[in-house]
DNA sequence: TTGCTGTTGATATGATATAACAACCGATAT
DNA sequence: ATATCGGTTGTTATATCATATCAACAGCAA
């Protein structure tokens, strides 16, 4: 058990079970989930956190896969296209779909004292916004949302 | 009068409306208002998009100012840790607030044909936001919301 | 076989952003 | 006047993030 998002959980079969659903759903859609692209996602999911897409690089290089910058940009561009990760604008960073297979709309919280990420649905806000815009005459196809600020852990870390 | 957000002003006075707020500002809570730092918000005002940095650069250069990258981001630090520009994270660009001057939790809509960029209230959303999150724990600062979609110019082009 | 599509390997380059330090300038205290 | 201090500027160098390009190759179908 390890602490992930903001809760614990069982972080092995948490590695396994996104990496099966990933597999089904590629599986279902015909796209070709090779073992960069398998392994750029395990790397994701056994981090479980944002990661720069040369950190990433590193860890392919300790293991004699591809090293250059196409190969790590290359398996996210398929993985973010795809919805099995999704990149953090803030951070220039990836982590791994929280929710791989099924349709959503996430919006991230980043918290800023240790760096953690938790995925949350952003339909809510989407709507909101929608209307908030709806006298312009923009038509939202897509919505980035990062949040800022501070996660549980870290709250309670605080308030000792 | 051009075009610019997503709807006809004049451009002349929106410019020197701008300079004038940031000005006042800047004034009343005793910030330095410099040359550069005044130039390089000019340069957004006037070109009433989201800019790159190099791209401010470029224009600095062309005029005599300091040229090297740190003259551009020490400005736009500057303007945006003082909400007179904001970052477009989606773009790593940059763009002179709409509102100088008013207290405001901008979203923005980014066209996905034109690239043009409008500055709108992200009240609503975060309220929603903060409710969705409300039983995580999660204690929202701020947020980021980029809404990605088309513009009502470009819509109108489509539709032809 | 040939052609087509998508993936990989490799080199090079482009684009974005910051570190570090010296010089300068204006305000203020001695 | 002069010392000092905080904030700004000038400059060089470097770090970090991302893409262009082209050759090779594998799977599949005509
Ligand atoms: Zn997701
Ligand atoms: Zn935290
Ligand atoms: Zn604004
Ligand atoms: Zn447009």
């Amino acid at each position: 058990m390890e602490t992930i998002g903001f809760s614990k959980h069982d972080h092995h079969a948490c590695i396994e079970e996104g990496l099966a659903a990933v597999e089904a759903t590629c599986r279902r859609d015909g796209l070709q989930f090779t073992p960069q692209r398998r392994r750029v996602l395990e790397i994701l999911l056994q981090e479980h956190r944002a990661m720069g897409a040369y950190e990433i690089l590193d860890k392919l290089r300790a293991e004699g896969m591809g090293a250059q910058p196409p190969v790590a940009y290359r398996a996210l561009d398929f993985l973010v296209g795809n919805g099995f990760a999704h990149k953090i604008e803030r951070l220039n960073a990836f982590i791994a779909c929280a929710h791989p297979g099924a349709r959503h709309k996430p919006a991230f919280l980043i918290c800023r004292k240790c760096d953690s990420v938790a995925e949350a649905s952003s339909d809510a806000a989407l709507k909101a916004m929608t209307e908030t815009v709806s006298d312009t005459g923009f038509q939202i196809d897509r919505m980035m949302i990062e949040a800022l600020g501070i996660c549980p852990n870290c709250a309670g870390a605080e308030a000792t």
